[in-house]
DNA sequence: TTCCACTCAAAGATCATATCATTTGCATCA
DNA sequence: TGATGCAAATGATATGATCTTTGAGTGGAA
């Protein structure tokens, strides 16, 4: 497989948190993820005091955390255990994260792409009627700026473009449900990008649909926005496929 | 068999979560969600100690879960300090249910009902290729059961199916956050329900509609399905409209 | 005056220990 | 056989002490 690049260029957040607290919850989250802890096994608190070296009141409050994400499940006189995956608040961005980075990074990228071809468009559509003056003559502006760097060959600077385009359109969708599923896209961007699934030079057609919902966005025409953010998303849909059509199956697991 | 609706009217869980972290922590949270600890206050734990009588442990375990929604960040020599909506993970659960019992409830409802509107017609397009036989036959049965229900003018038997239905489809959508959003749905329909905008007939429209989604998606024409689950969603849509014209301005909020 | 380095104290972070409360396994007894 | 009750295990809560970070004030140098 390829080198697992560690931190990527400006990963979000959290590659070295400091605290003793971060670093005990980033240890059992992911291992939780990564399915180090399966469903159904069970911990305690004293095993994980010794195993982390630190205090009760740190494995309590991370324990506290975990709990809270669906993770795991405390019992007297039994123990943590370990909740099966059908459980977890798969829109934690934590849970995002420690998925990514784990052996499920294609099912996950695979869900949160699913997830963008639905919310996506109707985000277009609902922008169409709600963003302000300025926010669509910026958009139209982003457009066009990715068209410049799609031709220049560009890529890195593409990518940062196309981030804050679907940023801006999620953010003007006025709905604050769709504005927090901006940074899942940015995951899903950077991970096309980082496994090369972009052509160098961005397809026509995509710049071009780009330009599209932009402009359809600022004549308010919500139905052209959606469709061409429907197509633009059929199109990423698509380059993501060969992604896990190797890798993941298409995830019929009966959880519940 | 029967769809034989195993705990589907126990959604809601924590009325009296006995414990004082859970009782602390729904004060709090339900606190925020309101408005009533503004953001950018601040907060420090032995006033909270002293406010809730609690020990140190519950409270610094109740402010990580917090820290972890988003909804705090503590900082030394400072104290806990509220941080504003935008940061809040509005997909938790908890965060769901604190806002639909909050002033903001109206603007909950809306934000989630236009999720839905995003994301069933999706999920229903992926059902089609991805239900089994089974699943596939027992969700017509659903849809007929629903049509009695209406018939009959059984408005109580008539929302349970209505939230058994969507369940499946997002189930058999085979994608896990998708799934997730069930309990969402619930609490709309159920929601919906409450504020009598359920009209005690059900429109024969929207009762051949479900029919439509459950044929086709048995049938496997995911186009089909996405259609008929469209329209469905844009009935629901006006009819829920009528509920925040009135109370709830369109959340223009720059929140970012 | 302006600005930077230093000091100090406030508040969270962590630790250690003790006690309380609940659950479950098991032994006891009718 | 089955109901009953005891006791150990384990999380839940309480409490006091110590460590670490950091904002704010202080004073000296440019």
């Amino acid at each position: 497989m390829e080198p697992s690049s560690p931190e990527v260029a400006a990963a979000p957040a959290l590659p070295a948190e400091s605290g003793l607290h971060a670093r005990v919850l980033e240890h059992l989250g992911t291992a939780i993820c990564g399915g180090e802890l399966a469903p159904g096994s069970v911990l305690n608190i004293d095993e994980l005091v010794d195993r982390y070296a630190v205090s009760r009141s740190v494995v309590r409050e991370v324990l506290r955390v975990l709990a809270s994400i669906g993770f795991i499940e405390a019992r007297r006189r039994v123990g943590v255990m370990i909740r099966p995956a059908s459980a977890w608040n798969v829109f934690d961005p934590q849970v995002i994260r420690w998925r990514l980075a784990s052996a499920g990074r294609m099912a996950q990228l695979r869900s949160i792409t699913e997830l963008r071809t639905a919310v996506e468009p109707h985000a277009a559509y609902l922008a169409a009627s709600r963003i302000g003056r300025d926010e669509a003559s910026d958009l139209v502006g982003l457009a066009a700026k990715m068209w410049a760097a799609g031709e220049a060959g560009d890529e890195e600077r593409f990518l940062h473009l196309d981030i804050e385009f679907h940023r801006r359109v999620l953010l003007a969708s006025g709905n604050e449900m769709f504005v927090r599923l901006q940074e899942l896209v940015a995951e899903v961007l950077t991970g096309r990008h980082k496994h090369h699934l972009m052509p160098h030079h961005p397809h026509e057609q995509a710049l071009q649909m780009h330009a599209d919902v932009a402009q359809a966005i600022q004549r308010r025409d919500g139905e052209r926005a959606r469709q061409a953010m429907v197509q633009l998303m059929e199109q990423a849909f698509d380059e993501m496929k060969s992604l896990w059509e190797q890798t993941a199956p298409p995830d019929r697991s009966k959880a519940e």
